[in-house]
DNA sequence: ATAAACCTGACTAAAATAGTCAAGTATCTT
DNA sequence: AAGATACTTGACTATTTTAGTCAGGTTTAT
């Protein structure tokens, strides 16, 4: 099990555009440079927080992204939704109704991994930008 | 983030087996039917859980596996480590002595990635076989 | 002997990942 | 109006991982 680094890169990025949005749209190419992020990866993650309004795009010489909501508001989880990161353990849930591999029950797993998704989502629905952002404050990293 | 098969089937291969574990070693042909798992690949898994003592081999005609140690006492951490199923979310924790990204600091997500990694590996160190067991029979799929 | 079942290693098709590349469009500054 | 900056979009691709298959064993109960 591992997470992709789009998801990763969403999260860092968000993370740095948080820190400089003062008064200023920050830059893709800013944030690339800092985080050592290729642009036009960049670019295709923030089309996608941009389609989910987690970010406003401010185009134009000086333009660049700021944030659409408090960090506070801006929870992992829809990060992560956003740029289709999700926790996907189950190969079974498509058949709803039925059971899992065509079968009439659940497979003996089943429960298992639904308990697990939500363990995971827990944690991502209670992480916020701003969090991370205190983090990153109180550590100097 | 998700899910290897190979780690959902070791653990579906090993309930099977603990479940019919009683005086007889129980075939991999027989879990293969009743899981719908290929043959080929559950030998390829129970190489693995043999080599960690988590079940044990009977050679020859009317052999098969046996678990090694008491349901109770195997974790599912265990059985994703036999399987090399790991919680793997950073790149940065190769280059241990300094930061990630080959720069002098942590990356600004470094301590949530950890974070995540524990979260998500307490619960499968709280979980052990014996609790998937009760589980199954409790909820009579 | 022979059949059942474990054992091993090499191989591979398909999917996902992690990007790159090219060709724009919008808008600010001068 | 020109040019520069920066967003926008979509197609493309190399690499890696996954999820197995396949072939050819070895071991042991009967």
């Amino acid at each position: 099990m591992k997470l992709t680094s789009k998801g990763r890169y969403a999260v860092m990025a968000l993370v740095d555009l948080a820190k400089f949005n003062n008064l200023n749209p920050v830059s893709l190419r800013d944030i690339s440079i800092r985080q050592g992020i290729s642009l036009d990866y960049l670019e295709q993650i923030f089309s996608k927080l941009r389609k989910k309004e987690i970010v406003q795009s401010v185009r134009g010489n000086q333009g660049g992204y700021v944030l659409n909501k408090k960090a506070k508001e801006i929870k992992l989880t829809n990060i992560f939704e956003a740029v289709d990161e999700k926790v996907k353990t189950l190969q079974c849930k498509k058949e709803s109704k039925k059971g899992c591999n065509g079968k009439s029950t659940k497979c003996l797993t089943h429960n298992l991994w639904d308990e697990l998704e939500n363990h995971i989502n827990d944690f991502f629905e209670k992480k916020s930008l701003e969090d991370l952002i205190k983090d990153n404050i109180e550590r100097r990293l």
